[in-house]
DNA sequence: CGCACCGA
DNA sequence: TCGGTGCGG
């Protein structure tokens, strides 16, 4: 991927951070004052690696939820608050696994923690766009509209809205990964294309909405009762539409928990915005960078420099390349 | 998750 | 150079 620019679903990335960059038992990373870093932690160090690697990543940072997704969002809520209390559970009997599990499963991102992300990318010249919906929706426009190579993401929506191609696994260090216990798995990126995709399973990106629509997205999360990716795909590849297998008989569509027309709009025409120009590297301001990493937030100067400097040389053979303009389309 | 360090 | 370990903030 040298040379390509990933956009890449901002809050998707930092939570994960924010999930994963803990003590064994659960405890974040926090400067002197307490403050939550694991985020920053994650997302300077994991930049920089992507950046020494020639890939240029391009954060997309999520706007106004759709008020269709309030449901969903209502329902993490939830469980997150459950997490919270299964937490404390362990913690009175000090089972130091199930405390990291449920911290984790707790962890929520703030206004606070995204103010400071977008300020260290700034600081660090790496771009960001501010999304005025979803992310995840907003980086598959950018990356259809030419101006990033790929989606990078966990989740896969952004094949529903589009996007050619799904970076899951963006990594460097092609590190390893706990499912539920201590078991470190070797994780490796993987590359998906729609078109491929699409071919092989001989639908259309409608009939593999209708299908994601049957399992359960982010808007109607229970989808249909009886339907997972097998029972739905069927479903689909035989009648060619969720209208039509429920004229046929074999579907209520009032099993949905939302309008059908309203779920497929939220994927076929998503409110996303034209970003003007080219998303490029912009200057390292390093000041910035110790100064917030540093000085604010107590990281280790020598460990920030030295990334730093690693960072710089990279971005300076990145920007004399001339793979960064926009004539990376996918075609 | 990623860095630094260590021993093989 | 590689995999394991412990710590980072």
């Amino acid at each position: 991927m040298k040379g390509k620019k990933i956009s890449i679903d901002a809050y998707n990335a930092i939570y994960q951070f924010l999930a994963a960059i803990r003590q064994p038992d659960g405890t974040p990373l926090v400067d002197s004052k307490g403050r939550v870093t694991s985020h920053l932690s994650g997302l300077f160090y994991r930049t920089v690696n992507l950046l020494e690697e020639g890939v240029t990543p391009i954060y997309v940072f999520d706007g106004k939820p759709p008020e269709m997704k309030r449901g969903e969002l209502e329902r993490r809520r939830q469980v997150k608050e459950e997490a919270k209390l299964k937490y404390e559970k362990a913690k009175e009997r000090g089972d130091v696994q199930s405390q990291r599990k449920y911290a984790a499963a707790s962890a929520y991102l703030t206004d606070e923690m995204v103010r400071q992300s977008k300020e260290l990318l700034k600081a660090m010249g790496v771009p960001h766009v501010q999304a005025p919906a979803e992310g995840e929706a907003e980086a598959a426009h950018i990356h259809i509209q030419g101006k990033s190579w790929a989606v990078g993401s966990q989740d896969y929506d952004s094949l529903l809205f589009g996007a050619e191609r799904l970076i899951r696994n963006l990594t460097v260090t092609g590190r390893r990964k706990l499912p539920n216990k201590e078991v470190y798995v070797e994780i490796k990126p993987e590359i998906l294309e729609l078109s491929n995709m699409l071919r092989e399973l001989g639908i259309t990106r409608e009939q593999l909405i209708d299908v994601a629509l049957l399992v359960g997205t982010d808007y109607d999360p229970e989808g249909v009762r009886g339907f997972g990716p097998k029972r739905a795909y069927s479903l689909v590849k035989k009648y060619g539409s969720l209208e039509a297998a429920a004229r046929a008989g074999e579907l209520d569509l009032s099993d949905l928990g939302v309008d059908l027309r309203e779920l497929r709009d939220a994927f076929l025409n998503p409110r996303v915005e034209d970003v003007e120009g080219e998303l490029n590297l912009g200057e390292v301001d390093r000041e910035s960078v110790l100064r917030l990493l540093v000085e604010e937030h107590d990281f280790n100067e020598e460990r920030v420099a030295s990334a730093l400097s690693r960072m710089e040389r990279a971005m300076s053979e990145l920007k004399g390349s001339s793979k960064q303009s926009g004539l990376d389309k996918w075609f």
